[in-house]
This record gives structure tokens, C-alpha cells and sequence, in this order.
DNA sequence: AATGAATGAGTATTCATTCAT
DNA sequence: AATGAATGAATACTCATTCAT
């Protein structure tokens, strides 16, 4: 193999397991195949890694985490700035639009933190295929994908939560509000991460393309949804 | 073991196959773990089945075949219906519905086939979660995700391109279209089923009120997309 | 499967397992192999015979049993007739011919032997070559082609030595006899037949120019080595 | 286990597998035997070998190799050199002693070859049985009995033919020839080393013993055949 | 930091044989 | 006489991991 400075053969390992694992799953891809893709010895993986499962995990929690702060970013500078402006308001059992003009910002703010997710799930397209494919297994990585809801949990690390929670003591999402942000806005996005080399096998469309044809499906999809009617913002609280 | 009559226990083994393949992937499934939770003899599934591949292999193909007619289905007894009564009409750049009565028809009918679907993706939510899995992964059902599109293509086999290209000999879904039913359609039908114990475990939702809320939350945005605008039904033979 | 009268499936299974055994060997030919090409279900053969060890056994027995009664029957008929006859006399140290004429006679008689050795040989070529492979491998075979040699042993049934120790007690054929009758006459024969597909195939003869090539060839040797010379029929009582 | 220096291992385990595979047949040597007599761990014979077929080849390939060579190296410096000496010419029909001397030498020559050539099977009679064996079943080695004949083919790389041909264009070797050194030549060679602990067993001899003895019949068959008269040595070139 | 050798516990698959009918 | 189903014991081969250097 190659001798080369430094911690460089680590980043190859991982280099190497992500696109492995990305292509035959975590538990077709063997350590041996991650060596020889990394261009390593294989007894040097457990010199940087206690064991299979623990270069699955580094990947994964860089990822969440990154993923979080990225989302936690987004609800500070903007859901958070929208309530403290009086933009948005918390009523007992709905969020409320200020006006018009509120939703305009709202949906402009939403449309650039969707592109800005979109490019980084691109980015990170192996890995969120990984996630995924892990997420469908039971496992430590099983609940993987709900951890992009976390933001609507009643927890005091959500930042979101506590502004929410101060101004209304009862504020619950409603059960729509939260299966449709979960099936209809993660999925969709995470999928659109995890298939984007297929479908663009199938679709014979550019990277390009492809990015600008999802976004502006998903803007139609915001926009129609959030104009017009609050449906979806509704809270459930009564309900339960 | 058992000794059973007939090849019940092939069903057995099959079952076996469903439950452990759904939970831990089909890689982290063992032959002998299959064996003993069907309670037959590990020899016995070499009996039925040429090797672990497939067993699998039987699976989806008879969930593919199965969710294939179901589409079918429908297309010829609502679409093609419609075309063929005149409530839609295919433009040289567009599909287009005749009144609101044929909007009307079409979102009702479009309903209950969205149930039908969705109790059937439940009652099969193993195999779904297994056929998901595979399709994340390379191999021979990688692209099994994309044969629900199928009508979608230029088929011989396929009755809605044949009325469809009857009428207009170059028509073509826009890109938009085909990644809509794809990521916000398709994909979220099937991560419903595939996270549907997982979701129901997180949620707190029994079996009912997770179907009938992730309906209504379906219903809400096809409604909004169909009445109002038909961006996504939009022809793109023009841009291509 | 067939179902047939009586125990024809018996001899179809026999033949099956012959042509089997002598393609790739007792151990690499599996039962199921030899249900299939004997067209027959795989429990019908334990039906017949207790185990695949006993269709072996079976075979081999019936040629051994086969080829030494030809054996006996050519000793009977000419070297016993001849010893009576006085054309051949058993001295102390040696077989010695009476005369020219005598020695003539035996080897026509030789010749007309290894002709109908030759033919039975050829006809049996598969069970002799499923032979040479058992004597190759420990197990109850293994000593099968030393059984062709039977007829130089001290032994009760053995009619030449019966004949021999009554004219002379001590008489002992010597080491090179018994070792140009395995090696340079045992061995050839057995090898023709066990080889004469693979040498027609590399040397493109048909079957009878092999056959006749193979027993000039023969007679040539034996011939070259009777007359002239009886080095190889001395006797070694003196040297033990 | 034991953990040794280098790939001496590596040895061990040949040695093994033929001390095996020669007693017991390739098909009937299970892996776990031979690691366990070759006292390393089951997976290191996995480690050195890509399968049980490939340790047999690699068994098969040095002592084909090897013996090419022996047999070569005697061509060079006995045929070759008696052609190029004039004591044997090549006649249209037939090669040609020069005088009773020249036989005299080629016997001489032959004896010492065939002393070197006794020596070196007894010395690897393990692998030469094995290699019987498996000429005897389908398979990869099926011919390669039929390679010790490769100095008789019309092949560049024989140097034996390059003299010849050069001679005289048209001489073919008889088929008598070439029979008789497959069949009693090499056939009793070869099997003198597979039989060898048997025949030991059933005769009682000693090795030095048995190879002389070996010697001294095969050198009896060899001198009466060439001696008086040279059939065998006919070309058959007219007959074709 | 790197590696060749080694290993325990598996892992899919096979096989001779048996059983019930 | 015949067969579909069933099984215990193997069987070749693999794999994550460790060890000594």
C-alpha cells in the first residue's frame, strides 16, 4: 500500500466506506472492500476505527449534526426573528400570518433555506443515502430520520420550542402539520438526495436540471399550500 | 421441526422471510434466522428456493406484479374513462379538464383510488420497507422504485400512452410532472408504508388515525395543486 | 418422473450411476445427479440400494467377479492344458516351454486371449476406469487391480497354483514376473480402457484403429519377450 | 493454533493437502482435514489459497512444470545430440540407428534417463497419484497425462521436433510409436509411483527393491524392443 | 503509522439419507 | 414401486477483528 503523511489515510477510509456503503449498504460492504477502495491495509482501519460499525456511526453523527445546525440556523434567523417582529404569531391553536406581506417574507425566506438544504443534500447525497438505508433497518440509526422533526419536539434544547412554548404554554403541532412536514417535505428531500444518481439515470436529465426542476416543483407545492389556506398550521391541541 | 402438509411450509419461510428482511435488511438476515422463526428445517428453504436471492426476488416480483395491476387498474377505469368521455382533454401542451364538474370527478375518483392504495401499501408495508431497501442499493432491484412509473412511459403495454398518443402523437409529461409523482407522490405513498411502525411508535397514533391523517394531508395537496393551477400537467414537448 | 415395469429403473439407475462415476468420480457424483440422468425420483434409489457406497460396491463387484471368471476360464483352458499336455513343464526355477511349437501354441493362445481381454475391457471401459480411480483412493477399492492378479497367488481356489504346487512344492514366480505382469500388462490394459476416450479424442483414431493399434502394439512386446528370452518366467524360490 | 515465521504455513498446508489428497482423493479431502493436519486455522488455507481447487492446480502446475523440464533436458542432451552426432538419423519412414553402437549408447542413455526419471516419481509419487486421479475424472486436469507426450507434438517449443522437421519436413510418428509410449511407457511409470505403497504392501519388497526391480523390467522390455528390430520407431507419414 | 499473518465464529449452501403416503 | 417433503450433519468459504512486529 502507500505510506502518506498524517491522518490522510483516515479521510480515504472514510471516503471509501461512504461510497461503499452508499452503493451496497452497510452490511454488503465488506471491511476488507473498504480497504482496498481506500488503498489502505485493512488492520489500519482498526488502528483509526474501533469497528465496522463505528465508521458508520462517525459518518452518521457528522452528518446530523451538521444537518441540525443547518436547520436550527434557518429557525433562529427566521421563524424565531418572524415571531419576535410580530410577523408570525402564536395563537392557541394555529400559528398566524401577521399579513400578507408576512407570508410573502415567510415564503421567500423558506424558498432560499429550501435551495440552500437542496444544495447540501446534493452534496451530501451519499451519506443521506446511507441514512436512509439505515433508517429502514432496525438499529442505533433506525429513528435516524426523525431526528429532522426534533424542532417540533417539546424539548429544551429547540430553540424554536422555547420561543413557542413562552408565548403559548399549550401550543401542540398539529398531527398533519407534523406527518406533513415528515412525508411530504424530509422524505421527499432526503429521497431526492438518495435517488438523485437513479433518477437521473432514468430521467437523462443534468444535475442542473434536475436540482432546478425539484425546487421548482417543491416552491408550487409551498406556495399552494401556505397561501390560501392554514390548514396544515392548524393545532391540534384541542384535538387530544 | 414440523412436518406439515402440502407446501405450507414454503408460505411459512416466505412470511419468515417478510418479517426479518423488513427489520434488519436482507443482508443482515440470516438463512438460519429465517429458518427457525418459519420453524422449518434450514435444508428445507433450499428446498423451495434456489438460494437466498431468491426468495427475495420472489418477493418483489410478486408485490411489483401485484401493485402494477392496481395501477392499471385505475388508469383504465379512471383516466382513460375520462379521456374517453370527453371531461379531459389532451393539448398539444397540456392536459386539460373540461369543467370543474370534470375536476371534481377526477379529485374523487382520484381519492378513492389514493385509499385503495394506501390500505394496500399497508397491508404490505413489509415488503414495502424491503423493496425501498433494495432500491437504495445496487443490484437487481435497484430500480424497482421506478417501475410504479411505468405509465407513465412510452409503452406499447402501457393503456394510458396509448390513448394519450392517439390523440396527440407528441405529447410528453414536463420533467415536472414525472418528478412530482415520483418524489411528492410516489415516494411519500411508499415511505408511508415503509415508516409506518416507526412513525406510529414516534406519533403515537394508532393504525386508523395514522392512515386517515396522512390521507387527509394527501388530499389537501392534490386538491390545492389540481384546482387552481395545472403547472405540473403542463406538456414540455415544446422545451425538449 | 417414468413409471416402469419391474426393476427396469433399477438397471437405469446402475447406468446412471457407471456413466457418472466414471466422469467425475464416486465422490464428486451426487446422488440427485444420478436420480436425474437415471430419470428416476432420488428416494427410489435407496429403494434399490441401501447407499451410494452400495451402488459402487455393486458395480465393481459384478466386473471383478466378471473379469476373473474370464481370467480362470483362459488358465483352465490353456496353461492348465498345456501343463497336462506336457508342452509346458514346471521346473524348480523356472516355467519352461517343450518346445518351439509349444511356444508358438501359447502365444497364439495369448493372443487370442488379449483379443477378447481387449474387447471386454473396452466394452466395461467405464467401470474399469470408476476401478482405477477407487484403487487410486484408500477405502474397501483400493486394492481392486491387485484382485487381477489373483491367479499367481498361493491360493486354494486359484486352479494354476493347485496345478503347479502338485509338481512342484516350492515353486514361487519371481518378483519381475509379478511386477511385468501388473505394471506392463495389468496396468496397460486396465489404462487403455480407462483411457481410450481421452486418447481417441487426442490421438483422432476411431474406435477400432485404437483397438488394433493397442494390440500390435501388445503382441508385439509379449512376443519380443517369450521367444528369445524367458528371463521373466524364472523362477525366484532361490532368491527368497 | 501455532503462529510461525514467513509463509512456512504456506508449506504446510501443500504438504497436507497432498499427503490428503493422495490417500483420500481431491473430491473426499475436506479443507477443515487439511488445515487441521497441516496444523494451521481453517481460514488461513484461505489466506494462501483462493479455493481447494486452486491449491490442487497449483500442485498439478509445479510438477507438470517440473517433469517438462526433466523430460526436455534428456531430449536436449541424448536425442537431440545423437541426431546432431550422426548416430541417429531421421528417414522418410522411419528413425534410423547408424550402428549397433549408436544403440548401444541410446540404451545406455536411456537407462541413466530412465533411473532419473524412476527416482523423480518415486520421489513425488504422492502428487503423481493425485495427478492420476484427476486424469481420470472431468475436469480441468482431465489431459494431463497426455502432456508428458507434448515432445512428440508438432510444437515450436519442442525442440525434439525442430530437429526433426528440420531434417525431414513430412515425419509423423507412428501411431504404434506413440501409443506404445503412452501405454507402456508412460502409463507403467506413472503408475509405478501411484501404486507404489500399495504394490509395496501387497509384495512385501523393499523400496530399493521394488525400483530395481522396476528398473530391470522395464530395461528388459526396452532392449528387446529396440535391439532386432526398430517397428516402433516406423514413421507412418505414408499411411495418413 | 503501517502491515502480513492469523483466527473464531459464522454463513450460505449441499448432500446423503429418511419418512409418510 | 414410487415420490414429495423433510432433515442432521456437513462443507467450502467468509469476515470482522486481532496480533506481532
Amino acid at each position: 500500500m502507500e505510506k502518506t503523511s498524517g491522518s490522510e489515510a483516515r479521510e480515504r477510509i472514510i471516503n471509501a466506506a461512504i461510497e461503499l456503503f452508499s452503493q451496497k449498504g452497510y452490511d454488503a460492504t465488506r471491511v476488507s472492500d473498504t480497504a482496498s477502495t481506500a488503498n489502505v491495509n485493512k488492520a489500519l482501519i482498526y488502528y483509526y476505527f474501533k469497528s465496522k460499525q463505528d465508521i458508520l456511526d462517525f459518518m452518521v453523527d457528522s452528518l446530523l449534526d451538521n444537518a441540525m445546525s443547518i436547520a436550527l440556523d434557518f429557525i433562529q434567523t427566521n421563524i424565531v426573528q418572524m415571531i419576535k417582529n410580530g410577523y408570525l404569531h402564536i395563537k392557541p391553536d394555529r400559528l398566524h400570518f401577521a399579513s400578507d406581506e408576512a407570508i410573502n417574507i415567510f415564503i421567500q425566506n423558506s424558498v432560499k433555506f429550501y435551495e440552500k438544504v437542496v444544495d447540501y443534500v446534493i452534496e451530501n447525497k451519499d451519506i443521506i443515502r446511507i441514512l436512509m438505508l439505515e433508517s429502514l433497518k432496525s438499529g442505533k440509526h433506525q429513528n435516524s430520520l426523525f431526528h429532522f422533526m426534533k424542532f417540533m419536539n417539546k424539548d429544551e434544547k429547540n430553540p424554536l420550542f422555547k420561543i413557542i412554548s413562552g408565548a403559548e404554554q399549550d401550543f401542540v403541532y398539529s398531527h398533519e402539520m407534523i406527518l406533513f412536514r415528515f412525508f411530504f417535505s424530509i422524505i421527499p428531500i432526503v429521497s431526492f438526495a438518495a435517488y438523485f444518481d437513479d433518477y437521473k439515470a432514468v430521467s437523462s436529465l443534468s444535475d442542473d436540471e434536475l436540482r432546478s426542476s425539484f425546487l421548482s416543483v417543491y416552491k408550487i407545492i409551498i406556495t399552494s399550500l401556505i397561501s390560501g389556506r392554514d390548514i396544515l398550521l392548524r393545532n391540534n391541541s384541542a384535538d387530544t
